[in-house]
DNA sequence: ACCACTTTTAACTTTTCGTTTAAAAATTTT
DNA sequence: AAAATTTTTAAACGAAAAGTTAAAAGTGGT
C-alpha cells in the first residue's frame, strides 16, 4: 500500500477486501478480450488494465492464461444458461411453448455476442477445455431435459410428431439462431446487411419458428 | 546449394524451378495450420516445417504472416467454390433443384471442413481479411446469382412461393450446413455424438432438405 | 495479538515467435 | 554470356508477451 493516491482512499480502514468481486472483475475483462480476440489473440495485459486490479491477481487467482480462459468459458455458460432459466415453457401448451424457445432462442443468442464467440474460439479449439469442464457439461444436461419435458408434452397432446428426437431438436434451433451471430461479419460483407437490418432479423426469426414447427408438429 | 544429401538429386540440371508449385506448397500448408489453430495461434515455423521448401521462402512469396493469411483465405475459398460449380442445377426442375442444392451444400461444408474453419477464424476477426478480397467477395456473386435463377424458374413455375428471397435463402442453407460441421466440437462434446453418425447426418439432412422445402414451396 | 489471506507496485526474467540476414548456387530469361 | 529470378541454409535479431519476484501493507478471522 504504498500509491499516494490511492492511500487516501485505501488506507487504514477505508476499503473492503473483496476477493469474489476481484475475481468476477477480472473475469468479465477476460471474457471481453478473450471474446474479442480468441486465446491466444487475447493479451493478459490488455485484460489486466480493463480490471480495476492488477496482472499480479491474474496470475494469483488464476494460475496462467489457460487457467483463466478456462475459468472465464465456464463464466460465460453459466451467465448465458441463467438467462434462459427465465423462459416459463409449462405454462404454454406444447405448440406455443416450442413458437416461444424458438423465438427466444434466436433473440438471447442476439443478444449475446459474446457468448456466442466464446463457443466459436472453443470450436477453434477443438472443445478441449470445454471437455474438461463439469460445470458446462451439467448446465448442459440441464437445457436438454427442460426441452426432452416438452417434447413429451407435445407428444401426448398429439400436437407433435412421435419420433422427436430432443438433442437433433435442440442441433436444429441452435442451428438457426447461432449460425446467425457467428456468421454476421462474413456474411454481411459478402451478401450485404439486408439480412441484419431490423426487419430483415424479424423475417429470419419467423421464418425459423416456421421452419421448426413445420418439422416438428404432425400434419 | 550446400547441402550434400540434396547436391546428388538436385544440382546441376537434375530439378526444375516452379514457383507456382511451391507458392502451392505453401498455401496448402499453411490453410492447413491456419484452419487448425487460427491466425495467431498458428505459427510460421509449423507451417514452414509442413512444406517441402523452407521458412524464407514463406517471406520471399507472401511477404509477412498476415499476407499469407489473406491469401490462404482466398485460396481456400476458390478451391470450395469450384467444387460447388461440379453442381448442374439447370437440368433440373426448381423443386428437385432446391432439394440437390440443400443436399449438395450440407454433403459439400462437411467434406471440408478446413474451409468452415478459415471461415471461423475470418468472423473471429470480423471479416477483417475478407472484406479486403476483391477476389472473394467476385466468388460469392456468382453464388448468389444461381441461386437467384433457381428461385426465379420456382417462381415462374408456380412452385416456390413469389417472394422468396436469394439472401436470405443462402442464409438459411447456410446455417444448417455450416453450424453442423463449425459446432461439431462443442455440441458433440455436450450432447453426445449421436446427430454426428452416419446415421444421424443422414436424418439432419433430410430434415434440413425438408424444413428448406416446406419454407420455399408454395402450399 | 497473531496468523493467514488479500492486494499493490513495478521492475525483471524468460520464452516465444515473427522476421531478417547473408552468401551461395542453381535455374531461367534475355 | 549476362542478368534476373528462384531456392537453400542456418543462424541470429528484436519485439512482444507470458510469467515471476520482492517487499510491503492492508484486512479479517480466531
Amino acid at each position: 500500500m504504498i500509491n499516494p493516491l490511492k492511500e487516501n482512499v485505501k488506507s487504514k480502514g477505508l476499503w473492503r477486501q473483496n476477493p469474489d468481486r476481484v475475481k468476477r472483475d477480472i473475469l468479465n475483462s477476460a471474457m471481453e478480450e478473450f471474446a474479442r480476440s480468441g486465446l491466444s489473440g487475447a493479451k493478459i495485459d490488455d485484460i489486466s488494465a480493463k480490471t480495476a486490479t492488477s496482472k499480479r491477481m491474474i496470475y494469483y487467482y488464476f494460475g496462467d492464461k489457460e487457467g483463466l480462459y478456462a475459468r472465464a468459458l465456464e463464466a460465460a455458460y453459466a451467465k448465458v444458461r441463467d438467462g434462459e432459466r427465465k423462459l416459463d415453457l409449462d405454462a404454454l401448451d406444447p405448440r406455443a411453448a416450442l413458437e416461444a424457445l424458438v423465438a427466444f432462442t434466436f433473440d438471447h443468442h442476439r443478444k449475446n455476442p459474446d457468448f456466442i464467440r466464446m463457443v466459436m474460439i472453443e470450436n477453434i479449439h477443438h472443445a478441449d477445455y470445454l471437455r474438461h469442464s463439469k460445470i458446462i457439461r451439467d448446465l448442459s444436461e440441464g437445457a436438454i431435459s427442460s426441452l426432452s419435458d416438452l417434447i413429451a408434452r407435445g407428444a401426448a397432446s398429439g400436437d407433435f410428431r412421435a419420433d422427436v428426437d430432443a438433442t437433433e431438436l435442440h442441433w436444429q434451433i441452435s442451428a438457426l439462431s447461432f449460425f446467425n451471430v457467428s456468421n454476421k461479419p462474413t456474411f454481411s460483407a459478402l451478401f450485404g446487411a439486408s439480412v441484419y437490418t431490423r426487419e430483415g432479423q424479424k423475417r429470419l426469426r419467423d421464418r425459423a419458428v416456421a421452419m421448426i414447427l413445420g418439422d416438428v408438429l404432425k400434419r
